[in-house]
DNA sequence: TCAGTTCGCGCG
DNA sequence: AAAGCGCGCGAACTGA
């Protein structure tokens, strides 16, 4: 391998035209540090096939190379990166956006077999692709001060040896079947990195507001506990005055004896266990004591200190292959599981002078479980622009879907989220109850789940399909693969092809948002499953909004041929506005 | 003392 | 035989 090392931005120049003349440019970076806010970027490595690694000495060449460095990566040539997210925000920095990109990491979780290892670090992909060891010991280094020989030949291998597995990983991405896959999830790193990068506002003011809100809820809830666990002692301690309760509500033990003692006979102190006793006032007050403890430990306590000292803003960071069907996750903080509580969303604002444009797809799930069991009363609900939850309750209740009520809508809604995925009858009824209040016994679960089924006989004959002859792995609509366990449950086949054709979707929306966004100044800020948020300035607001919904419904039109994506989008000051 | 597991619960 | 699925996170609990 032949090393290169670039001081300055002339030296660059001798080869740039090598550079622009190139099919496939791995690119790597070391950083002082790992936040593309704080730290800066130490060196650039660029391997092409007929060059010399080309380790640049980026103190001697930043920031005025920035613009020839930006020009390298400006063609149509294949970018190759592990981890993408990771360099592109520090290239976000420089104001250099390269594409197309293929990722290194993201591929290898692509191609994962059980049986294969697990982790999709440098290392391990170039043991498992390439047959070959790479010394990762050096990665510790400290890039903060002078530079070794040594640190310059592993930051040269590093990148030279993407090369190598780009070349090993097209091929096996094509064989798998998983290149649509991979194109849209190369495409969402940069959407990807730009979320992170940006962030979103949090308004600390409100969110201090609403912590006192719960305190003083929570405080309320323990009021009502007084009557069956006794007064609380006071104590003196070393900090003065403390109010003990001599139990902890937050052991499940403690709860649960305290909840039988007082003639509540569950087994665990879930909210599903309690449901049957919600009327009694230990129950109820418990759980509002519950829910005000976990807004409090969760959200209103942690949430402040993550907030970025050199942005203002919150980073989330995302797991863009994280989940089983392929579907994101999200931490620090896991932005996914805030309360859908106005108060909590109304923090999350855009900042003055800018607007949140915000957009979901509309039962993207159901919409995809019809194209995926090509139902054909679902099909022809969806292309004919009907409600789908209106039909089914017209359909279990014999009624014209004109008379379908308000709470037949309800029922509806959890039956065709429960059965489409295999759920029995007392997980439905029970089902039904909780998370949509529309109570329903056994016996009528039953039988709406045999009408239901006779309703949409595709969706029988899909669960027929699974049952008779479970696949080993599952596949969804582009082609992403997931390997499933010893016998998995209907519920699993079902499920997981559906939630991960649905994650493709917004991922692919969210690629060619990434293209259409690319030096505007609207922004990607968040994501949510099916929930894509923008912050733009206030004058494009609208045509912002306009070209998110197009964008999206695009996306879902080009994974589902059969039926129609439809978004809601709308312009708003802060997150619980949409 | 500390890492790993379990329960419970927020979201889609 | 019986069954919605997928996450992350905090607190309690477990085991060495």
């Amino acid at each position: 391998m032949e090393i290169q090392c670039i001081y300055g931005a002339e030296a660059f120049a001798r080869y740039l035209p090598r550079l622009r003349a190139a099919r496939v440019i791995a690119v790597d970076l070391e950083t002082t540090g790992l936040d593309p806010h704080v730290d800066k970027v130490r060196l650039v490595q660029l391997a092409a096939e007929g060059l010399p690694v080309l380790v640049v000495d980026c103190e001697t060449f930043l920031p005025g190379g920035a613009p020839l460095l930006c020009e390298a990566l400006s063609t149509g040539a294949v970018k190759v990166f592990q981890n993408a997210k990771f360099d592109l925000q520090f290239l976000m920095a420089l104001s250099i956006h390269p594409k197309p990109l293929f990722d290194t990491m993201l591929a290898g979780r692509l191609l994962y077999l059980p049986g294969m290892p697990r982790r999709a670090n440098l290392q391990t992909l170039v043991e498992t692709y390439l047959g070959e060891t790479l010394d990762k010991t050096w990665q510790t280094s400290d890039f903060r001060t002078e530079l070794t020989e040594e640190q310059i030949a592993y930051a040269a291998r590093d990148a030279q040896v993407l090369l190598g597995l780009w070349q090993a990983m097209v091929p096996r991405l094509r064989e798998a079947g998983l290149a649509q896959v991979a194109e849209i999830e190369f495409s969402c790193a940069r959407a990807v990195a730009q979320m992170e990068y940006h962030g979103i506002c949090l308004d600390l003011d409100a969110w201090q507001d609403l912590l006192v809100r719960t305190e003083r809820a929570r405080d309320d809830a323990l009021e009502g506990l007084y009557a069956y666990t006794g007064r609380p002692m006071a104590q003196t301690t070393l900090w003065g005055q403390d109010q003990s309760l001599g139990l902890n509500l937050d052991s499940n033990v403690v709860a649960l004896a305290l909840l039988n003692r007082n003639g509540i006979p569950v087994t665990a102190t879930a909210k599903g266990d309690l449901y049957p006793y919600r009327h009694h006032p230990l129950v109820q007050a418990f759980g509002e004591y519950r829910r005000a403890t976990k807004a409090l430990s969760s959200f209103l306590y942690p949430i402040p200190a993550m907030v970025h000292p050199v942005t203002g803003r919150l980073h989330p960071q995302y797991g863009q292959i994280s989940a089983f069907t392929g579907r994101m996750s999200c931490g620090n903080p896991n932005i996914q599981q805030i309360p859908r509580d106005r108060a909590f969303r109304a923090c999350f604002t855009a900042p003055p002078g800018r607007r949140l444009v915000i957009a979901d797809y509309s039962q993207i799930e159901l919409r995809v479980a019809a194209q995926v069991s090509r139902d054909s009363r679902m099909l022809a609900a969806y292309s004919a622009g009907e409600d789908l939850h209106r039909l089914t309750a017209s359909l279990l209740l014999h009624k014209a879907p004109d008379a379908v009520n308000k709470q037949d809508r309800q029922a509806a809604k959890a039956v065709n989220f429960g059965l489409i995925f295999g759920m029995g009858a007392a997980g439905l009824a029970q089902y039904a109850a909780q998370s949509y209040g529309a109570p329903m016994t056994q016996e009528e679960a039953e039988r709406f789940r045999s009408r239901f089924f006779q309703a949409y006989e595709g969706i029988a004959a899909w669960h027929g399909r699974l049952k008779a002859h479970p696949p080993r792995e599952g596949r969804t609509l582009t082609g992403r693969r997931f390997a499933y366990g010893t016998s998995p449950s209907l519920p699993e086949l079902s499920n997981s092809p559906v939630q991960g054709t649905a994650a493709d979707i917004l991922k692919k929306a969210l690629g060619l948002l990434a293209d259409r966004l690319a030096q505007s100044s609207a922004w990607i800020v968040g994501t949510v499953h099916d929930e894509i948020l923008l912050e733009c300035p206030e004058a494009e607001a609208e045509e912002t909004a306009a070209l998110l919904s197009r964008t999206m419904a695009e996306a879902a039109d080009v994974v589902l041929p059969d039926v129609p994506g439809e978004v809601e989008a709308v312009v708003c000051g802060t997150w619980a506005d949409k």
